[in-house]
DNA sequence: GACAATTACTTGATCGCTCAAGTATATTGC
DNA sequence: GCAATATACTTGAGCGATCAAGTAATTGTC
C-alpha cells in the first residue's frame, strides 16, 4: 500500500480545497475579502510595528515576491492597505493597515473565526492545536525548493 | 489571541502552498507533470475498472468540472490518458490511463513518495498517520451555519 | 410522443499566482 | 570611491483554476 506521507499530502490537497472555498464565499459574501486577502491583512496585523515590507509578507504567506506586490495593489485602490518608502532602504517597501483597514481586519475576524470554528467543530481544541503543531513541523522543512529563510 | 481553529488554518494554508511547491518541482522535474496532474492521474489508477467520468474526477479532486475538462486535454495530447463515449449516457465521456499512462503513475509514484517523506521527515509514521485522520475529520464537515448565503 | 426541466460537459472571459526579466538601490572588493 | 555584484521589488507573459453561459443528451409530465 503507498506510503504514509504520500497519503497525508494527498489529503492536505484536499482538505485545502474544501477549506479555502468554504472560507472565500463565507468571507467574499460579507465583507468581499478573499481568504488570500485575509491571511496577508491578518500578517499585517500581527506584526509588532503594524507594517511589513513586501518580502516578509512573501515569506509569510508562502507566496513569490511578485504575488505580493499584485495582491497589495487592489487593496491600496480600497484604501484598505498603504505603502510607505522604508526610510532605511529606498528599495524597498512598507505595506501597513489603514484605520479602514484595521477596521475591516476587526469585522472580519469574528466571520474567519466562526468559519474556521465550524469546519473543524469535529475536532477538540486540543486536537486542533496538534494538527498545527504537526503542519508547522512540515512547514519547518527547509527542503530544496521551498524553505523559509531569514532577511535582515 | 485568535481562536485555535483560525491559527490552524492559517497554518494549513502555509504548509499546503510550501508542499505543492516542493512536489511540483520535484515531480516536473523528473516526470513533466504537476502535482494536479499526478492526482489526477492517481485517482484514475485506483478506480476499479480504469474508467471516471469527468463529473466523478471533479469531485474526488475537489475541483470545478471545467478545470477538469481543461486538466485533461494536456493529458490527452501526451497520450497520457483517453477519452471515449460513454455508451450507457451520451453527454457524459469517460477518462481513462492508457499504456504509457500506466507507466507513467507507475515510474511517477517513487518520485512522489520520496518528496512526500522528505517533506515530512520531522514526523514519524505515527504523526503522520494523526495527520491525515484530523485533516480528514474537517473534510468531512459539510458545514453550514450563520447567515452568509449566496445570491445568485 | 412532444415540451420543459435537468444533467454532463465544454467554451469564453477573467483572476491570482508563478517564473523570467527589468529597474533601482545597497553593499562589497579593490 | 568606483565598478561589480547582490538585493528588493515591479512588470510582462503564461498557466491553472474559477464562474457564467452555451450545447447536447436525458428524464419527467402531460
Amino acid at each position: 500500500m503507498p506510503n504514509e506521507a504520500a497519503e497525508a499530502l494527498l489529503q492536505l490537497s484536499t482538505t485545502f480545497a474544501v477549506a479555502t472555498k468554504l472560507l472565500d464565499s463565507r468571507i467574499g459574501g460579507s465583507h468581499g475579502l478573499s481568504y488570500a486577502e485575509v491571511r496577508l491583512l491578518g500578517a499585517l496585523a500581527s506584526a509588532p510595528s503594524g507594517k511589513m515590507r513586501p518580502g516578509e509578507l512573501a515569506l509569510d504567506l508562502g507566496l513569490a515576491a511578485s504575488g505580493v506586490t499584485r495582491a497589495v495593489l487592489p487593496l491600496e485602490k480600497r484604501g484598505i492597505v498603504s505603502r510607505e518608502p522604508d526610510p532605511r532602504d529606498a528599495r524597498a517597501g512598507q505595506v501597513a493597515l489603514t484605520g479602514a483597514g484595521k477596521r475591516l481586519v476587526e469585522e472580519t475576524a469574528l466571520t474567519v473565526d466562526e468559519s474556521a470554528s465550524a469546519l473543524m467543530r469535529r475536532l477538540s481544541v486540543g486536537q486542533i492545536r496538534q494538527l498545527e503543531r504537526l503542519l508547522a513541523e512540515i512547514d519547518a522543512s527547509p527542503a530544496k525548493s521551498g524553505g523559509s529563510r531569514k532577511l535582515s
